[in-house]
DNA sequence: TGTGTAACTTACCATATGGTAGGGTGTCAA
DNA sequence: TTGACACCCTACCATATGGTAAGTTACACA
């Protein structure tokens, strides 16, 4: 019962922290949404950093969950599926990405390291398995990297924009885009990974 | 000498929505910056939204003379021109990615089409010159938009990572990653657009 | 010389915020 | 029955924030 509590507060503190930041949200706006004063939520989590703490935590286990899903496939196949899953963000939740986003944007002024501790072994991953595919077994690390962080970036930057998008050109544009980014994606990543890495590397 | 002020306080304004957002950033701290009192700045924007607009309005303007710039090219080339000339913020500051990434992820609450109403412009320029490739002279609208957003991700979700990958794999390591991204952003682009739209579309 | 106006300033205010202090209630073990 | 503890509340506080009101200074112009 009372991790029922502390729980659902988490859920609330990622959905709201994903919406308007971590300055944009009071602790009272968070507790209030349950029915609950700002104490309730002191009394679980000592502060306001504290409890952002234990989101990004929350959220890097589920990316750990998430890369140990996937991790015994023939190597093109199992970043094609890694990826859709991201783009799918299966079972990390509807907030996550945004949350993470977010973090990338603020942590040069937090000194802390709190979301990027986790983000090493996430990518070292990846480039494991992008040097796993025959084209990429003699490429640096640097260049397995950019190329992991190409395809993040065009999944993440994508998932943030769907407001926007749906401003700029209506839902029904929208739908079609969205219906097509998955493959349109794989479509990428094959590109990518067949074009190897860059020569000069 | 007054409209050095107001462009003083716009660059100020800029560089501090960018390092910590909307909500993390008092006008008095954007003032006392320049040794000025808060009341100065609203002397000369009225509120702290207003300002917000005019930052968000220089940075449109920025965006638009860079694409004015660049759109007499061969399509590839030109495509290929054009998002480095956005690695590389030319004339647009060092702050404009990641403003306008903060605000695609604040304007989902904020009502205000604000930031919105350029990058359709902006987009749909890009989309025109997509579909110039010969391969793509027939993709939908949809899917041009699709490859476009890959690569505006590629690059604005790397630019928003570079303290935290600092801070992960160590200078060193990023230095080697920053100077090989441009070209194999390059070869993603030419790889991609040589993959031509999805054959369902 | 007077008048207006731009570009600031100091005072002040209502509100929101994160956090402390301390109290009340229920549960569970001794 | 009593004590301890988890859980949550009301009361309170210092600070920060966006914004208003009312000057002050300097300069342009008639």
């Amino acid at each position: 019962m009372a991790q029922d509590t502390r729980e659902r507060l988490l859920d609330q503190a990622e959905a709201l922290f994903a919406e308007r930041g971590f300055y944009g949200v009071s602790i009272a706006a968070i507790a209030s949404e349950l029915g609950l004063t700002k104490q309730a939520l002191l009394h679980h989590f000592g502060s306001k950093e504290k409890l952002y703490g234990e989101v990004l935590k929350r959220i890097s286990s589920r990316f750990m969950a998430l890369r140990e899903q996937l991790s015994d496939l023939e190597p093109v196949q199992g970043l094609k599926d890694y990826f859709l899953a991201l783009l799918r963000k299966d079972h990390l939740g509807s907030h996550a990405t945004t949350v993470l986003m977010r973090e990338l944007l603020d942590n040069k002024r937090r000194a802390d390291t709190a979301g990027t501790w986790y983000l090493r072994g996430f990518l070292e991953n990846l480039i494991g398995q992008v040097k796993e595919v025959p084209l990429w077994r003699d490429a640096g690390d640097a260049a397995a990297l950019a190329f992991v962080y190409q395809i993040l970036g065009a999944i993440n930057y994508y998932e943030i924009s769907q407001p926007t998008l749906t401003g700029i050109f209506g839902p029904d544009f929208y739908r079609r885009l969205d219906t097509n980014y998955p493959d349109q994606l794989v479509q990428l990543i094959e590109a990518g990974l067949a074009a190897g890495p860059p020569s000069g590397n």
